[in-house]
DNA sequence: ACCTGAACACCGTTCAAGT
DNA sequence: ACCTGAACACCGTTCAAGT
């Protein structure tokens, strides 16, 4: 009895055919590859094979995930090309501690904090992984070196006289700079425990500079200012798992909602969640995180106005 | 010329000799193993090499680390006695996705859910690896039927009849579970794909419930839950990182400030910061979780009441 | 001075083989 | 039916060796 000569599984047979495109020039850099769904549909796979074959191509170098818009085919010229974000500055030398933090920071954009390893920078940056350590003490305070950093990115103007005003260009701000950098969030540092970084200091001064004049104590301009940070930083992790789920499964909001209906459905139709139940059957309701961002500010503010309304009285 | 024989790493060394002190029964079950700071005094070693020698006894199961307490040597026979937490119940096969879960809590919340690996909850349960994949499909999904498990730990209650009354309830609720498993807030599933999660809908519907009276629309109702659940989710990461770093460091709060206080001081001593360093030099300052929580809910539900004022006017 | 390669001690998960 | 062991493709980091 003679064994089958051993094939290799579907995932790495999809990833060389799409890789074949690549090198064939008939997909060419900037093109969208078969997107998850698109996958299983051509291969007639489950989506976890078509995630894998997508995943093993990204791993590769050869692709990479925008947000928004899909996995396109790298563009070698363009990583090549001068001052590219990780790109020396002439005089520069070749490998930074600027040029290793800004290339984990493209590498975490684009595919989130999970997907960030030194081996990977390293790579993107033709070096040996154990080149990093003469820059960097370590991943962890590269990470926070990263946070930093785009915390410096957009300068926050001038303080608004008014502290309403301050505030909400403060979390505005703030949220902004989570939507660039969704692993912004989950990387920050504690609250009772800030690494001395001047960036996120700089921030803290600017919110409490803001309310200065509201004649609150400083204990509860201190306490006003954490609240409205530890409402942004919630919202920004979840806005970052959803990014991430987004890239996982390749399934848009609708998409894994129409596959989770039915699991849902099961649940709510024991009658245990009228009131969700209602929510769901009301379907011009859908969630979406900035016009929830909004509102929350709203609410947060409306609270500090009340506070100093009775500390002025 | 001759070479010298290879000699083990200082933190193995002390981690060898504390394992002497444990298995000559110097040092019994229940007892506090040195602390890092106590390491580094005796045997005239950096705090690096004292964690990472702590690190090494957790790993092998003869310590582990109690918040609040310390390192303390493991009392084996508790972990074989009748139902301890990960022991199944009679007539329960040995191995069981509820004994798994049990297990894995234990885990994160004893050492965080980065040292939560399949591989440590299968040593705990005796059993291989791969076993666990009969009863769950992945870590993923063991994380998230973790956090569903925790979720219906306490029972809710009754709503009460006064809006108010109820969020703060609820609030709290999530606050206290986020307390006892540090670990919650970070695997908390995003708000935009919640996993059809009975326990965590269960919270939901108890929230709505609560705010059914108030005359808010659905979709306020909604959005109101959810801003007051980013804060309390922002808070308790805040709150599992800073319990990661006290375990990861061993230093208390007063410790670590005392350690960095240089470095603070020269950021300070720039005269950028003028506001923080007023703060700072106040030293009857110091930032308590518990009591920024309670102040930022206040607030919060301060906020849903103008709302709910202008509604209703 | 700077970089590299091999090694160590880990991961999650697949697969074929055992009882 | 249930469990195991080996293997694969990864991690962060140490250390000794190279140029």
């Amino acid at each position: 009895m003679t064994t089958d000569p051993p094939r290799p599984p579907p995932y790495l047979r999809i990833a060389a055919e799409i890789r074949d495109r690549v090198e064939s020039g008939a997909l060419r850099p900037g093109d969208r590859v078969p997107s998850t769904r698109a996958i299983t549909q051509e291969w007639g796979v489950a989506m976890a094979t078509a995630t894998k074959a997508l995943a093993t191509l990204r791993q590769e170098g050869l692709v990479r995930a925008v947000p928004g818009v899909g996995t396109v085919v790298v563009e070698r010229e363009r990583v090549r090309s001068p001052r590219a974000p990780g790109d020396p500055m002439r005089g520069e030398p070749a490998l930074s501690r600027r040029r290793i933090i800004g290339t984990a920071i493209e590498l975490a954009d684009s595919e989130g904090l999970g997907a960030l390893s030194m081996r990977r920078v390293a790579t993107a940056l033709s070096t040996s992984t154990m080149a990093l350590y003469r820059h960097v003490p370590g991943k962890a305070e590269l990470v926070r070196l990263m946070s930093d950093a785009v915390s410096g990115e957009e300068p926050m103007g001038a303080v608004p006289a008014d502290w309403r005003a301050g505030l909400e260009h403060a979390a505005r701000w703030m949220w902004r700079a989570n939507g660039r950098h969704p692993w912004l969030a989950t990387a920050m540092a504690s609250f009772t425990r800030p690494a001395p970084a001047p960036d996120a200091m700089a921030y803290t001064e600017w919110v409490l500079h803001a309310l200065r004049r509201t004649g609150l104590s400083p204990f509860a301009m201190m306490h006003c200012h954490l609240t409205l940070f530890a409402y942004v930083q919630g919202l920004a992790v979840a806005a970052d798992l959803e990014s991430q789920a987004r890239q996982d499964t390749g399934l848009s909001d609708e998409e894994w909602l129409a596959r989770n209906e039915p699991q849902f459905g099961a649940i709510v139709a024991g009658g245990a969640y009228p009131l969700l139940n209602t929510l769901f059957t009301q379907d011009e309701f859908d969630l979406d995180l900035d016009t929830l961002f909004e509102f929350g500010l709203r609410l947060t503010l409306d609270g500090i106005a009340a506070m100093i309304d009775e500390t002025s009285a």
